[in-house]
DNA sequence: CTTGACCTTCCAATCGCTGGAAGGTTGATA
DNA sequence: TATCAACCTTCCAGCGATTGGAAGGTCAAG
């Protein structure tokens, strides 16, 4: 499978892949032409990436994240250790977020939202009340 | 005043208060010495500003409701707008995140954890799950 | 056999800072 | 008065994670 369909199917531009295979994230097959040529698991992988780079992880996280994928020597409870800590940052991360949520729903609602000037958004972006 | 109690009023690191000035957000005088001289109202807009960037407000975005915040005839309908396209944002990476989340929780539920290289979590990626 | 849609590599730019070098200014102390 | 640390200045470089574009090779259809 070439890099163009690869890309169709797991949602991440042709310039990534090729990206994340620079970094080496993934090494797919090459044909006698030079292509790349990708597998159903080089596909799982890169949906994989897209997910949960989509979700805020850096690339080294992804890495790791991938180990889980790829390294069938490890102990599961190694396994284990790295999911409980990705969930960790997960969960504080969801929490960072409603947080934010909170406060911009906040500001939103109280805005009237209509042509006259006064703005409470504003008021509270500049004297943090 | 200087930077650095500009810096220590605003939270912003002085650093980042020149890379501000850079790309024309802010435009301090400036002393005989040549040393930014920071007045109040540059004060307020430094900390306009670390809050907005605070709240996942891109520069870009930052700069226009910073304009928004100094055009006294601004319908607080466009600042309404913009925090709103904000918000659907945050929503939409809460909902993915908590995705990831339960897939991954699943995961570290299935998982033994101990010295076996057999895993779950291995497993039922490689699935697709 | 030509077109156009692929694919390749490589180098440069983006965003939002952040670090560091090399040097000037200020204010307190020996 | 000299010195010293702690400021300040500019400029240049780099980060992470792409993204854009140039210059060129390959493939399938008409």
């Amino acid at each position: 499978m070439n890099i163009g369909e690869a890309s169709d199917r797991s949602g991440l531009p042709s310039k990534t892949i090729r990206y994340y295979e620079d970094i080496g994230l993934i090494r797919p097959e090459r044909g006698g032409n030079g292509y790349r040529d990708y597998a159903a698991t080089d596909i799982h992988k890169l949906r994989f990436l897209q997910r949960s780079r989509g979700l805020g992880f850096s690339v080294e996280e992804c890495r790791q994240l991938l180990a889980l994928y790829e390294d069938k020597d490890r102990a599961s409870a190694d396994v284990k250790d790295i999911a409980e800590t990705k969930l960790a940052e997960i969960d504080r991360k969801i929490r960072e977020l409603t947080e934010l949520r909170r406060t911009l729903e906040h500001l939103v609602h109280a805005c009237h939202g209509n042509d006259r000037p006064d703005c409470p958004i504003l008021e509270e972006l500049s004297d943090g009340s």
